[in-house]
DNA sequence: TTGTATGCGTTATCAA
DNA sequence: TTGATAACGCATACAA
């Protein structure tokens, strides 16, 4: 491997001499430079730039934390769709993006925080870190500057973007609402999720507005999975009777429940109305297509490589921003009779 | 930021002491060594991994160069399935990932290598590389140690990982042709891609095992596109009303087919049979679900890392690793009236 | 068992 | 416009 020594000495110069040419400083003679650019080409020389990091303090590295980067979460889009966004992002900057998978970190016994110190990333990216995670915490107080997605948490260096999940499941619902449905079901992520919060919580104004009591047992979590929702559906179906619509925290949930649904002999969305949440690939290629709340999840990821690598090159502050939700009506509701 | 400097300093000892207690060597008094791990705590020190990459020569990172990681491939569901295989493998290892995007590298005048070499990355998967990329020949010619996706090329330092497309290809037409069908289109990717001259290949054999003589306007290439598949399909049922059955080369092009024959006002499969490849999740959710070739994406992934992981660690050579395929009969194939 | 000295490849400071 | 030298943080050969 050639360096810059390999070069100086070929080309009689000194290493300062060449760093500077090949850096594109100006103090430095014009056939000099040409003459050293030449030799680098003959050497096939590639600078290190591990040396340059050490020596600069910055590894022009970001570090992507995804937790949930696996065989589901590929099913269900949203994860990647994200990680798609970032990657679109960075890969218009100077930046690398490294991947630090906290699924299967039984193994390693390093925490998030060590690997980013050790790697001496720049910056960090966290996303489907849960509410009660260690990590949060650990974040917090190291002061890596990290943007965070769908996690409404600041700070000096950390910034956020995620979408109003309020209001769209407040809308998902009031559709529901208009559609003349009362006994409305809900099916949840999990409590340790703040989307999942959130989007209870717009469930709850969304009642309010039309006068309807919550009533806890109409509420299930079904941990954003489509077995899970399935089999809460189930039960839900059984227990309330009453039910005439759901509204599902994603769109994998809300498949999992027309599934269970249909396996009780409900017609979609005759007997049942199914809202979902996200707005995957999938749900316009189900049948019946998904009525759900659509957020953009290449935006999400897009927006957080952008506002970090803001932070990082400009020192701009970090910012909480919030993206709109839209209403997608397909098929899986309609009016009561 | 702490360094061994600091911990040696404070703790009395000079920083090759500090250096193997924190390595684990065993000529180091047991005394010493707790003392050490303690100011290091104290210190919240991490080691800096830059600069154990410099003087070691090896990064511990292996780069992934993935071209086609957007919101369409995302939607197809394959490319970030082979990557989260990847990144399962990878995340019980010492290793971690850097992302080379590859498609908006106008930006960048570095060609991939170079990213490589700068980087230092120990290693390459490669994945979604056309058979004219020009950073095939590059990596060929350095020698950094590097797994192909899909690409089956290979030589003292390039191993690769596929799936038997000839053979995924001919089973997928056999089905058709057991089903009574003669005239059998098939919507291709693209010339540029290995496994679409495989799966040509087989689409050949099979109608030559029943002596059907291959008709050149009965293949198209749809560029694995749904879009680009249902306008080729169109264009083929136009010109060829006798086709009864189409073999397309990935699902999301079986997809646009089956969209350009329901316009068509062909029944699926009653009027036509549908087949499609890769199997993903979309593919079982659509109506009618779609009979396909399925092949293990996550492994094909896992696999690469493992065998990438093992020419690094112990020295494999690499090998040529071929994934078998299965045939999935759902509801999109039926046989001839 | 521990320490001294050197080097990894680069950039930065300062003097020439 | 150029060069000598130190420094980044760590690992290691060698000496003690």
């Amino acid at each position: 491997m050639t360096t810059i020594k390999h070069i100086a000495s070929q080309a009689g110069v000194s290493v300062t001499t060449v760093s500077r040419a090949l850096n594109g400083y100006s103090d430095v003679n014009a056939e000099t430079r040409k003459k050293i650019e030449q030799v680098a080409k003959e050497l096939n020389y590639s600078p290190n730039s591990l040396a340059r990091s050490l020596v600069k303090n910055q590894s022009e590295t970001l570090g992507l934390l995804v937790s949930g980067f696996n065989k589901e979460s590929v099913k269900d889009g949203f994860t990647v769709e994200v990680m798609s966004g970032i990657n679109s992002y960075i890969a218009e900057t100077q930046y690398d993006l490294v991947l630090f998978n906290t699924d299967s970190s039984k193994q390693r016994k390093k925490t998030y925080t060590q690997l980013c110190k050790e790697r001496r990333v720049d910056g960090v990216i966290l996303q489907g870190i849960k509410t009660d995670d260690p990590y949060l915490e650990e974040v917090m107080e190291s002061d890596i500057p990290c943007v965070f997605i769908d996690i409404p948490v600041s700070s000096k260096h950390v910034g956020y973007v995620s979408t109003d999940n309020v209001e769209g499941a407040r809308n998902a619902v009031l559709h529901l609402l208009e559609l003349g449905h009362r006994n409305i079901g809900m099916i949840n992520g999990h409590k340790q999720a703040f989307v999942s919060k959130e989007r209870l919580e717009g469930y709850k104004q969304a009642l309010l507005e039309y006068g309807i009591s919550f009533k806890d047992q109409l509420v299930k979590d079904g941990s954003f999975g489509e077995k899970e929702a399935y089999r809460e559906t189930m039960s839900l179906l059984k227990e309330q009777p009453d039910v005439t619509s759901v509204f599902c925290a994603s769109d994998l949930m809300a498949i999992g429940a027309i599934s269970a649904a249909k396996q009780l002999n409900y017609c979609v969305p005759e007997d049942l109305s199914v809202v979902g949440y996200d707005d995957i690939p999938l749900s316009s290629y189900i049948s019946p297509s998904l009525t759900t709340i659509s957020q953009d999840k290449f935006a999400l990821g897009y927006n957080a490589a952008e506002m970090l690598v803001k932070m990082l090159k400009y020192q701009q502050p970090p910012e909480q921003c919030i993206l709109k939700t839209e209403l997608k009506i397909r098929s899986s509701t309609s009016a009561t009779s």
